[in-house]
DNA sequence: ATTTTATTTCGATAATTGTAGAAATATCGG
DNA sequence: CCGATATTTCTACAATTATCGAAATAAAAT
């Protein structure tokens, strides 16, 4: 994964109402949910919300698929594992026990 | 935690130097690198570097410390952790084996 | 064919965020 | 105390992002 792709996917993630977009689709698991029924769970216009969903999707975070007239989003559970493995890449220089100083559970393990 | 916070520590993720900034520190280990360090690796001026630096500690994601005239930021691994499971709270309603669908190898155990 | 339902694209405005020089603050060495 | 080093705060400008009504597109029902 290229850092410009990350930086995508964290930005999708930075903003009130699509942080609880994908939640709320990890929530609901891979058969997804439809536009409509997101827009209004989060109470946002429609237009705005289709917004946000297009903003998720490129940024490679849920999938959609039309079916009849609703279009069903869904959490891209392998992007976001992708992402949070470019995040952690060689954490503590891949030696694990550097992490785990002091008294406080601070762990790669726990994270990576 | 809170939604308004993990927005802001997703937000502090969502911008390429940040991003930079922070897989250096997790690559570096609980020890930190100085501010003048991480300022010159990623060839920022200091001012740049000392804002974004800001933004990630209010963000949870590092930690800082003085010691002597140089302050050392370090990756906060329990924040990290903090906000991912916030992030995959409730997976699949709480059933792993509702995201392995198929072939495909989507599972809530890998990114969980 | 026309209407109804579902969603997206367009367009304009409002709000937030990033950038970096200059000045201020903090610590150390002589 | 004074000069050098390390970092932050201030300030202003540029750039990006969020919002949502109106119009456009797509699919199904009558």
């Amino acid at each position: 994964m290229e850092a410009a792709a990350a930086v995508a996917a964290f930005g999708a993630l930075a903003q009130e109402t699509r942080l609880a977009v994908f939640r709320l689709l990890v929530q609901a698991g891979p058969d997804g949910v439809t536009a409509g029924d997101i827009a209004e769970a989060l109470k946002v216009p429609a237009s705005t919300m289709s917004h946000h969903l297009a903003t998720i999707e490129r940024a490679g975070l849920a999938t959609s698929r039309r079916e009849s007239r609703s279009i069903f989003y869904a959490a891209d559970y392998e992007g976001i594992r992708k992402l949070l493995t470019f995040l952690m890449e060689d954490c503590c220089q891949g030696r694990p026990e550097l992490c785990g100083t002091g008294s406080t559970a601070q762990s790669c393990d726990t994270v990576c």
